[in-house]
DNA sequence: TTGATTTGAACAAACGTTTTCGCAAATTTA
DNA sequence: TAAATTTGCGAAAACGTTTGTTCAAATCAA
């Protein structure tokens, strides 16, 4: 078992002092003049004694980590598998790390992540916030932690966000249903106070009225499969059925079809359907189904240069920023204006 | 911007020495005979200057980061996205945290990958290897880095794996395609050194020679939707036809799909479809994939408990563990000895 | 030649912990 | 009552860095 070495062995074994050593594998040898012939002596004296520097002595010196936690509802939702995966890439080229957070949409799992990871010093934070507090965020980014959250985020406060123009997507969704001849809708929505969400609802019911119709439903309380299993076995009970269902996520569509299967129902003959979010797997499911689509990896890689350009330049003014979403016209929506 | 609080501040606060203070709020109190008083006092105090320990500090002094590393080939795919959920939450309950590397499945970035995360001071590391190479690995666990390989690993090395017994789950799906009258098969395969690669040829091999099938088909080179695709394309192009494909991976099942939709060849009355890997998305697609599923949480799970014996008693025996895959009959292979 | 400046490098403190060793006071034992 | 033991706690070193300050030697200017 070799033993690691240190900055002082190599202080040793190549006649120089601590200061100087140090400098010189931190790229400081110009500002302190070192001459060229001392820097190849050191460095080929690290090199061989295969020098790796203490990331834990150098923080505890310097005050910064070179880390930033991501905190995300669950990883095994591939929407947030993918927001990790992005973020995590993005960061390590910065040269700094990601620790990740699953906070289980749960707002004590949430509390209590922020509390354990900020004790390792972060130097920012990614999160996408479960939705129903705030305090404990606010309270980091007063301690001076650069914070961005994604996805969801929070009006009106000073934090800063990237997420996608939710109202936005939603409305245009609609409209897309609208213009397909569909006037009975019903969404399905997810957690209801989380922005995105209330945001969604906001463009669908917009949509409905500016296009004067009445007949819509909005229910729904979970961006979870088995939400949109329920709600859609209630939508089929209805006197008059829905003539589309516009699910807020993934998930809920595949309750959704779980449902429309176990009843027989065909889309798109008899029923639409439209989701958010998209993923390589839906273009495999039968039919493959409308979306629309959040830029996922922008939304990241925009988070992360905020975030460092708080972190590296203190630019810590509050940035909101929202993206356009893209409608993927697939084959989950029928033309009912045109007969089968 | 609140100042953070040290062990210093507590012990001025309390009127107690700096060493008492870290010895109860270590929970050494009694070991050290600290009055209860004493504790109340230093408890509370660290309570009202809302004290949260220096992990840079501890770890320096103690050597320990409480930290491991997880290196997947990519959080993209599903499969690393739930092994990474799962290990993530387990480590968790240790009070360690996981930091995670994307090696992109290439072993340069892998190597690069366990060279930065080790400046770290690991305490352990879990990583699904690319494959192609190990001595970075053995020379990781020469220098006492715990260390455990799942899902991917390699024969004959004195590493921990933990991985499903891919011989097995592939013998038996093979002879679930044979005894449904199949004689005509071919396989998809992922990357070829891979030892779970490997294991699936020779099962399948193995239940090909057993039942006395000669006219069986082994292709592919990539775990990936592309080669899926290619390869299902060559294979509908052969004179005769196999009847039935396996697949050695999700992401290889979806790029067959793909090409047997664009070929109009229909899942499973003209050809028969069998992945391995379980997939929430699976059962939504048309028809539901049968499938071989793997125990991805147990894996992990016994995995991140191995790994812990390790770290936390140094048993250092190289632990070897393979686990019963299941067969999951949903409804892409069809009976060739009945009629449709 | 003398004083000023530049060059090249080192000393020592500091970061916030944990831990070894030690010791006085209180209590028990004999 | 004296010795031994137990109780309760503290001083200080150490972990491996970074960095403000200092300083001798070399070079330059006048």
């Amino acid at each position: 078992m070799q033993q690691k070495s240190n900055i002082v062995d190599i202080a040793e074994k190549s006649g120089f002092s601590i200061t100087t050593v140090s400098r010189v594998l931190n790229g400081k040898a110009d500002k302190y003049r070192i001459s060229k012939a001392t820097q190849q002596k050191i460095e080929s004296a690290a090199e061989e004694l295969n020098y790796v520097p203490n990331e834990f002595a150098r923080n505890l010196r310097t005050g910064k980590s070179k880390t930033i936690a991501l905190i995300v509802p669950s990883l095994k939702n591939p929407f947030f598998a993918e927001i990790a995966s992005v973020v995590n890439v993005e960061v390590r080229k910065y040269n700094y790390i990601t620790i990740i957070g699953d906070s289980d949409d749960n707002i004590e799992n949430e509390k209590t992540e922020v509390m354990h990871l900020s004790s390792r010093n972060l130097d920012g934070m990614i999160i996408v916030p479960c939705g129903a507090e705030w305090g404990h965020l606010e309270r980091m980014r007063e301690k001076g932690l650069p914070l961005i959250c994604i996805d969801r985020y929070f009006e009106g406060l000073d934090l800063s966000f990237v997420s996608s123009d939710n109202y936005e997507g939603a409305y245009s969704a609609s409209k897309y249903l609208i213009e397909h001849g569909h006037t009975s809708i019903a969404c399905i929505q997810g957690v209801r106070h989380s922005t995105p969400n209330i945001q969604r609802v906001r463009g669908f019911v917009d949509a409905m009225i500016n296009s004067g119709i009445t007949s819509y439903t909005v229910t729904g309380d979970a961006f979870s499969e088995q939400n949109g299993y329920l709600e859609t076995k209630l939508l089929l009970r209805q006197k008059v059925r829905p003539t589309a269902i516009f699910a807020f996520s993934n998930t809920i569509a595949m309750g959704c079809i779980k449902a429309l299967k176990e009843e027989k129902v065909k889309v798109p003959e008899d029923i639409s359907l439209l989701t958010f979010d998209d993923n390589p797997y839906l273009n495999y499911i039968e039919p493959p189904l409308t979306c629309i689509s959040q830029p996922v990896e922008d939304i990241c890689k925009i988070a992360v240069k905020i975030l460092f350009s708080n972190i590296l330049e203190h630019d810590t003014s509050p940035k909101h920023v929202l993206l356009k979403t893209q409608l993927k016209v697939k084959a989950s929506v029928r033309n009912v204006g045109r007969p089968l």
